[in-house]
DNA sequence: TTGACAATCGTACACCGTACGAGGCAGAGT
DNA sequence: ACTCTGCCTCGTACGGTGTACGATTGTCAA
């Protein structure tokens, strides 16, 4: 009927290896993705081909078909790694945790920008995905959110950190180096100060300023962290 | 040196159409632009080809380069179209105008999921896309946030629009009958209530309720505007 | 020895973006 | 009237893609 599966019951379990990875010979499913990851963030998904990571691993094309049924669900399994590597929200302080949280995943997206974009139209998430997800919404129900409260708060958050980390992916610079020479060699003559006073002002302000992603993601999350709180303690709602 | 154009110096001047579209017979840029918005719309994205767009058109699949440079151009031009689609901030109330431009920035995302993916890995903004951020950042400036405050109030927003339209867009139902259908059928029996108690909970309290994603995001969005509100007029800052 | 099964991959097909260049057709210059 | 010059159309072809199919091998149980 829908053909939309969550996730495979075996997934579920595969916090021990499936069968052995067979280590030196021969390759596995895990070894797969990772060399997928590995290619993505060099070169971009749309750089990703099946032929091209097979070479990679030195491999047939269609060996690679062996441990993933096709390319989407390659693509479910890297961005379920790619999940994995965020720190999940623990302690009592449910504001430190989802601070540390939320930064450590902007940071990894960060580093696999390919990732948010995978998300989109991905619509069957992982294990690792569902254990982070699991562990957001225990810390929000403990600190005191409503279950409504709490789902409206876990979307605010996850809205703020894959709309920051989509944001900052299509930046055409990396270094702070960069955007300077960018802002002066590109943006400034592109932005005439007559018809787009406002973000040549901006672009000038930033250039001079110095932008650090990290820091502006903060400036934004504290400010969501601060507005949720009020919204605590009223368990009667949900 | 950087690749990075920001816009055709014509294009800024497209208020007024090129040279005149040609009217009946013929194609024009706007027609073939049209047209793969709809196919989009249709099919997403990655269904979206130059034959079958030409097919579409009622013309051959090369004769599509004479309007546009290449497939990239055409998806920067077709996220510049939706672009012009969002209500531009207007009026003395801030908030009333972010509010506005907001909401209506997630219903047009909405409707068209294949542009947010579109907006990541693309470089160039459109005059359209201009145009809309120089409003946006006039509103907030002419608010009294200092042309840095600005810039991250900016970003705040954007993020969140940005992040909810992805996550919109990556549910797997439309209407509030797929949402009962599909969470009875998929999702409550793949979490199981021992080992996702808070997914199940939250699963099962979003079946009871309804959702509605215009005013789940109204919500988050109210929350924003509040916590940018003190943040005014310290002019002194930036 | 035989049979089952896991793993590898060569080949082929349909589709993609697009380079190249050949044609047609309208209007301007002579 | 003739040519020339441009815009516009598109047929063909090339190198890429995901992957269906089936042949091949290696390994182990009976």
């Amino acid at each position: 009927m829908y053909d939309c599966q969550v996730a495979q019951p075996d997934d579920l379990e595969s916090t021990t290896q499936p069968p052995a990875p067979a280590a030196e010979t021969g390759l596995s499913r895990a070894q797969v993705v990772a060399e997928a990851i590995r290619l993505a963030d060099a070169d971009g998904v749309e750089g990703l081909s099946m032929r091209k990571l097979a070479t990679s691993l030195g491999a047939g094309a269609m060996s690679l078909y062996h441990y993933v049924a096709n390319k989407s669900e390659l693509l479910d399994a890297m961005a379920d790694v790619v999940f994995a590597e965020i720190d999940a929200p623990e302690g009592d302080d449910w504001r430190a945790a989802m601070r540390r949280r939320s930064i450590s995943a902007r940071a990894v997206l960060a580093r696999h920008p390919w990732a948010v974009g995978v998300l989109e139209s991905r619509v069957s998430p992982g294990p690792e995905t569902l254990r982070h997800r699991e562990a957001v919404m225990a810390c929000l129900r403990r600190a005191g959110f409503s279950p409504v409260m709490a789902t409206h708060a876990n979307w605010l958050l996850d809205s703020y950190v894959y709309g920051f980390a989509l944001q900052e992916a299509s930046l055409p610079f990396t270094s702070a180096d960069d955007l300077a020479d960018m802002t002066e060699a590109v943006y400034l003559p592109q932005l005439p100060q007559d018809r787009f006073p406002y973000l040549h002002e901006s672009a000038a302000a930033l250039m001079e300023a110095g932008f650090d992603p990290a820091q502006q993601f903060v400036f934004g999350l504290e400010l969501i962290l601060e507005a949720l709180e009020p919204l605590r303690s009223e368990t009667a709602t949900g």
